[in-house]
DNA sequence: TCTGGGGTCCTAGGACCC
DNA sequence: TCTGGGGTCCTAGGACCC
């Protein structure tokens, strides 16, 4: 062991869930076990999350549900709406799991993190050891399978939990770090160059062209030639995946930049009046999450669109823009916004399927400029209502308590028809033991 | 009948300025 | 006839991620 800890090379672990969404309905309800299962989209659309099962059936992700709905008739696949609530909740447990493990941590998606260990995993004994009391501790307290991989950057780190989850053999742990390199060498030969985070469909399909078809190839392919082709992005990549750390983790304390709620709604609209009560019902979500990071937003954008998948229809699709006089947390001038730019690009006659709104030019609150004309008063009481309407809604769920914009019918809302208790953040849903 | 939602970063090109 | 060049800022669009 180094006497100064600050000399070791970085150790970036990265931890998720398998079949995130699946795997918590499993932990509450142990008839699903062993069977297949598919968690579906908003709307019931499409498959978002499958058990090894429906996997093995040959369901892709995203399938439309309406096109295997037979074949899981047959085989009996367990379809279940999504539960966005109880797999947030999930998501926390498990990350407050991981922080004991490590203070160093970023919360990637809701289902993986990356943690710095090259300081701590040699506590554990080493890296895989530590690995394997991770997926022991999760499993125990949270019901939850997981894989780790280790690596000397993020998107090593990634790959070796790609390796950990597809070959039996690493029993669900895989550290690069720790491996000879030829033993490295080899499973980056065995892998495909589209696996790589990273690497989508379009740059594989250029990275096949030129001739770097496995991970290995595009390790060991010139710097300069994938800048000049690529661009710097897919260098970084390459040089990550020789060890060379170019990612950092991502500081958890940035608020976000832009806050996005949309939906497909259940069934078609066609009146200004249901799409209005929607767009005020999104802002509203919206809004709150904005207050929850503590910005303001400097504009507004608003979109309608109909159903691009039905060619035969007249399409139309538009959005706009509409700048704020003053920066805003207020669901009501943020939502007063959003309409009035709905009336802009609204036009008669079209099956709208779906709309959305956007936060933009988001700044901290607390750095918000003066402004002539400022009513301190009034901002005051708005900041009040604002504060209890979030506090209603947290306890008795979103939307509780919501502008009168957002109306009562619920001829737009999604579907949602198999969707399982909130088992673990309301009372009334608990699970109960018999 | 039925096809999700929410983000980030980078680049190219235009507008504008001196 | 001859018609610069470099910098910055902004936006739209493309690519990726889960």
């Amino acid at each position: 062991m180094p006497p100064d800890a600050s000399l070791r090379p970085p150790l970036f672990a990265l931890v998720d869930v398998n079949n995130f969404y699946v795997s918590c309905e499993r932990a509450f309800n142990p008839r699903l076990a062993n069977v297949p299962v598919v968690v579906l989209s908003n709307n019931d659309g499409c498959a978002v999350a499958r058990s090894s099962e429906v996997k093995a059936l040959g369901i892709k992700m995203g399938a439309p549900w309406f096109e295997f709905r037979d074949l899981a008739r047959r085989h009996g696949i367990v379809a279940l709406s999504s539960n966005y609530t109880l797999y947030g909740d999930m998501s926390n447990r498990v990350v407050s799991v991981l922080r004991e493990f490590s203070p160093d941590i970023e919360v990637y998606s809701i289902d993986e993190s990356f943690l710095r260990v090259e300081t701590l995993a040699h506590l554990h004994g080493d890296a895989t050891a530590m690995g394997h009391l991770m997926r022991h501790r999760i499993g125990r307290w949270t019901g939850l399978p997981v894989c780790a991989g280790f690596g000397a950057t993020k998107t090593l780190a990634k790959l070796a939990n790609h390796l950990a989850k597809k070959n039996p053999v690493f029993d669900g742990v895989c550290d690069l770090s720790g491996m000879a390199d030829a033993a490295r060498c080899g499973w980056m030969a065995s892998i495909q160059v589209g696996e790589v985070w990273g690497v989508g469909r379009r740059i594989a399909a250029r990275l096949e062209a030129m001739g770097v078809r496995t991970v290995l190839d595009l390790a060991t392919t010139d710097p300069k030639m994938l800048r000049l082709q690529l661009g710097v992005v897919m260098e970084r990549t390459a040089s990550e995946l020789r060890g060379v750390s170019c990612l950092e983790l991502e500081d958890l304390m940035d608020p976000r930049q832009q806050i996005m709620v949309s939906r497909s709604f259940g069934s078609m609209v066609r009146d200004l009046a249901g799409i209005s009560e929607a767009v005020a019902w999104h802002m509203g979500r919206a809004a709150e999450k904005l207050r929850v990071q503590g910005s303001v937003a400097g504009a507004v954008y608003v979109f309608v669109q109909t159903n691009r998948f039905r060619q035969s229809d007249p399409q139309y699709s538009a959005g706009v823009v509409i700048p704020l006089a003053d920066v805003s947390d207020d669901t009501r001038a943020l939502t007063g916004a959003a309409l009035t730019g709905l009336r802009h690009i609204f036009r008669k006659g079209h099956d709208y399927k779906k709309c959305g709104v956007m936060l933009m030019e988001l700044a901290v609150k607390a750095q918000r400029q003066e402004i002539l004309f400022d009513d301190a008063g009034a901002r005051d009481k708005a900041a009040r209502l604002m504060a209890v309407m979030d506090a209603v809604n947290r306890l008795w769920g979103c939307g509780t308590l919501r502008s009168g914009a957002a109306g009562n019918s619920t001829h737009w809302a999604m579907r949602s028809e198999n969707r399982s208790p909130r088992y673990t953040t309301q009372w009334e849903e608990l699970p109960v033991a018999h």
